[in-house]
RNA sequence: GCCCGGGUGGCGGAAUGGGAAGACGCACAGGACUUAAAAUCCUGGGCCCCCAAAAGGGGCGUGAGGGUUCGAGUCCCUCCCCGGGCACCA
């Protein structure tokens, strides 16, 4: 029988019991693993994620948990639509589909999902709770629409959230992108940003340090001063950290998208310059504008007026300032910041030094670059000797004095931009009328169906395809039953996912997004699993959806995730043509002296060791190998590589050991003798008491890769053991088998079958271990002379020092190394070791 | 540039309240079984040196250099390299 027929059997034989539906009469306990995009197949790195989480839901079944161990389908995306364009399919039909390969290979790898609580989040029983979540954010102000500069991917034709543009590319298809003007709807995350970065507390030591970490630079709070520069009938606003600079200001420079610039326009007789340069400016990269060689800008000829000594200030327009933080404009201090000294030695402006560095010349410096670190104040009138700290403190109280400044503080997260201009997504259920403006859609009205066919999925300029539909565009405004128009924006697909761990609990409830009581007994989730690259996207976004749902009374918990546990991701090796940029098979590839060539064309190729994914073409299909090798021996493979929050490459290699493992194991079982005697081995004893032990620490520390080591050791130590016809070894194989089946479940609940049993091996507790086994009478311990290891003696457990020596006096070692010599030192530290030091 | 991780055999990785470095596995080599191969089983192994060889013995070894200590992969200092995150954030 090969494994997975094993597996067919064993889990027909959970199904039918039932076994890891939850209950619902006993502690619960909420494992999660971050669902999938139902895209293409299942892979090796998909497969990580869900052992990871398996193994936890076994062991917490056997330790008599209540666990929640669900699965569904981030469901709505791009991809689908892609697939619409290029084959003709319907973008329903083809995620549909793609489920039922997704659920069909997760039930072969025989995952403990409790698979009545599937959800997916295209369905309509799914996403009209997204909109009611977009109703109720709309109600208490924390949705809104507005005209804003957003970042916009030219190639997928649709604008982004800033947490979905890396490096200034496109999460997706890692073009750059560039910024343009749009009416879209946004979340007011940052009304959220001060309790999402405070309640990062709660969960330092559960979540890993870098997921906090980043979150928190993300949020990026600032303490600084918010100063208003005079111009014209009102005020330049500006936000620095380092007010204690303000002396030395010599310009102001605005960033091209800001809104000021059409007011500024009015007066300055500079117009045509600065509409040029505006116009490139917006036409650039983020990345083009940050890797120009000189800084850029334009002057205005118009003034602003110092708060403190009123000097006439000059206004630039300047590139290098971010529309995106503070307040859109700055300050220029080119004495004391590196890029306003740039900026400054460009335009030939003035450089007035205010802060004295405690050491060195300042004069000197600043031939040079900007002295930007805190000092002495010079040049500053009344405030001059004051240090930079104090000299925050006291300018910022004489501006807020004058009523042109305050203490401020800023974030670096912006608002969460969740238009997209897409089909396969969740409707905004809002209407537009001519009489009443925005209105919502009442709720009993939800859910906005999509329109079930389009006659084309493309987007159209900046407009969702939905906007062809005029079926669906047209409606009557439910308040004043005029005509009105549907947004046909759909909502960015991380809205789907900020909430579906609340749905996993109650999936079927269709008058409320949850009940209220069942949240509060399963929420929140004990252990989430995931990709680290999820850190400042859906693990943000999830936090601050769960934190309003809390102040509205429907969640009873601030943070949703109690612990967090990042895992690694699965490698593969591939080789790269990047002359043509594609992957290429294997057995087109020839190695000549380390290097490898195309068979055909002799382009030379890249090897590349990277993750996982089907546009790299490097995957290992998951149902291919689990017909071929069964899931028990993919799970080993995947565990015992790497510790699991470590990356690790996937080579045949690592299969044949797991094989091997498992066979192994099948083996011992095969031909049991009879155990018709009893025999108390004292070294079985403490061997097995050891074992439960360590495994039982490491799993604690989820180390899975050690704990498959000591599963090992154990088989190794069964295999050579002398006595297999006593009723205690049967009991260790039976304890064997409970120890496997977290890891090896369908092997491990065969080889138990294989004693006798006929309940499942998950209906065992998962082993204790006693004490009073691990106890030795007798201990070997290293001795080392001079620091040098010389041999071990064995001493009673509780010997001292006088007793270990007087053993080692009578040792091979004595007579080799101490004897006829000085000792001038002894070391000995109880059950560790003994060290000598002579002369 | 700033902030995190991390450098251990041919390879993946064990071992950090300082106490036998290299668990476990892969690959490899020798042997058994086989007509043969695969599979399986047994044995071996950090590197180097002495010795004809074995037995035996010695030295060196956790990125580099220095320090603390009877004893350092683990602690301290200096440096190098790799991976990740952030970055014109005022």
């Amino acid at each position: 029988m090969n494994f997975s027929e094993i597996e067919k059997k064993w889990q027909s034989f959970w199904r039918e019991k039932n076994l890891f539906k939850v209950k619902g009469n006993k502690k619960k306990f909420y494992v999660l693993e971050m669902f999938p995009y139902p895209s293409g197949d299942l892979h090796m790195g998909h497969l990580k994620n869900y052992a990871i989480g398996d193994v936890v839901a076994r062991i917490k079944f056997m330790e008599n948990y209540d666990v929640l161990h669900p699965m569904g389908w981030d469901a709505f995306g791009l991809p689908a639509e892609n697939a619409a364009i290029n084959y003709n399919i319907h973008p329903r039909d083809w995620t549909y589909k793609n489920i039922e390969t997704f659920r069909e290979t997760l039930k072969k790898a025989g995952i403990s999902y409790d698979w009545d609580r599937e959800i997916s989040t295209c369905d309509p029983d799914y996403y009209k709770w997204t909109q009611w979540l977009f109703l109720l954010l709309y109600r208490k102000n924390l949705a809104y629409k507005k005209r804003e500069f957003v970042y916009y991917c030219e190639n997928c034709k649709t604008v982004l959230a800033n947490e979905q543009v890396i490096d200034g590319k496109c999460e997706r298809c890692k073009r750059e992108v560039v910024r343009k003007e749009f009416e879209q709807w946004f979340f007011k995350i940052t009304a959220y940003a001060q309790r999402l970065l405070d309640d990062l507390e709660k969960l330092r030591g559960k979540w890993p340090e870098n997921v906090i970490k980043q979150q928190e630079n993300w949020i990026g709070r600032s303490e600084g001063t918010i100063v208003k520069f005079k111009y014209r009938d009102g005020f330049l606003d500006v936000f620095t950290t380092r007010v204690d600079t303000i002396f030395g200001v010599s310009f102001i420079s605005i960033a091209p998208e800001h809104p000021i610039i059409k007011e500024i326009l009015k007066y300055s007789p500079n117009k045509e310059e600065i509409e040029k340069y505006v116009k490139l400016s917006l036409s650039k990269t983020d990345i083009e504008r940050k890797t120009q060689r000189k800084k850029t800008g334009v002057f205005t000829f118009e003034y602003a007026i110092h708060p403190l000594t009123n000097k006439k200030i000059p206004i630039f327009i300047a590139d290098y300032v971010l529309y995106n933080y503070g307040t859109g404009i700055v300050m220029g201090v080119p004495a004391h910041d590196q890029r306003d000294y740039e900026f400054a030695r460009e335009f030939d402006l003035e450089i007035i030094p205010v802060i004295k560095p405690l050491e060195g010349n300042l004069g000197e410096i600043l031939k040079e670059k900007a002295f930007e670190d805190y000092g002495i104040l010079i040049n500053s009138g009344e405030f001059n000797n004051l240090d930079s700290k104090t000299a925050i403190l006291e300018i910022s109280k004489k501006l807020e004095s004058l009523d042109l400044g305050k203490r401020q503080v800023i974030y670096k997260i912006r608002d969460w931009l969740i238009s997209r201009q897409r089909y396969w997504g969740c409707p905004i259920p809002i209407i537009y009328c001519e009489n009443c403006g925005i209105v919502e859609v009442p709720e009993e009205e939800l859910p906005v169906l999509l329109p079930p066919k389009l006659e084309s999925w493309k987007p159209i300029g900046g407009y969702s395809p939905l906007e062809n539909d005029p079926n669906f565009v047209n409606t009557i405004c439910p308040k004043c039953k005029s005509k009105a128009k549907r947004e046909t924006d759909t909502m960015d697909t991380f809205v789907d996912s900020s909430w579906y761990y609340l749905r996993f609990i109650d999936p079927k409830n269709n008058r409320e997004i949850i009940n209220k009581s069942l949240e509060k007994t399963y929420m929140p989730v004990d252990l989430y699993i995931g990709g680290v690259e999820h850190a400042v996207k859906h693990l943000i976004y999830a936090r601050f959806i769960y934190k309003v749902l809390y102040d509205e009374g429907i969640v009873n918990y601030d943070e949703p995730f109690n612990e967090l546990f990042t895992q690694g991701l699965v490698l593969k090796k591939f080789y790269w043509d990047p002359v043509n940029y594609k992957t290429v098979s294997e057995d087109l590839v020839i190695e000549k002296e380390g290097r490898f060539y195309h068979k055909e064309n002799n382009i030379e190729l890249e090897e590349k060791i990277e993750m996982m994914s089907k546009s790299r073409g490097n995957i290992v299909p998951l149902s291919k190998f689990l017909q071929e090798n069964g899931s028990d021996v993919a799970r080993i493979a995947i565990l015992f590589a790497a510790p699991p929050e470590q990356n690790f490459e996937w080579t045949d290699a690592i299969v044949s050991g797991a094989k091997r493992f498992l066979t192994r194991v099948l083996n011992l079982y095969q031909n049991l003798d009879e155990f018709n005697t009893s025999f108390e081995d004292k070294e079985l004893l403490s061997f097995l008491h050891k074992k439960i032990k360590e495994i039982r620490e490491e799993i604690s520390k989820f180390k899975f890769n050690t704990v498959i080591a000591k599963l090992m050791e154990f088989l190794n130590f069964l295999e050579d053991y002398k006595y297999k016809n006593t009723i205690e070894y049967k009991e260790v194989l039976r304890i064997y088998s409970i120890l496997l089946a977290p890891f090896a479940p369908h092997v491990a609940e065969e080889i138990y079958h294989k004693l006798g049993y006929e309940n499942s091996v998950f209906e065992n507790s998962f082993p204790e271990y006693d004490e009073k086994y691990l106890i030795k009478e007798e201990i070997e311990i290293p001795v080392q002379i001079n620091g040098k290891l010389r041999g071990t003696v064995k001493i009673p457990i509780e010997a001292n020092e006088e007793i270990a020596i007087e053993i080692l006096k009578n040792s091979e070692i004595y007579e080799k190394y101490i004897k006829g010599k000085e000792i001038t030192k002894i070391i000995f530290v109880p059950k560790r070791m003994l060290s000598i030091v002579i002369r």
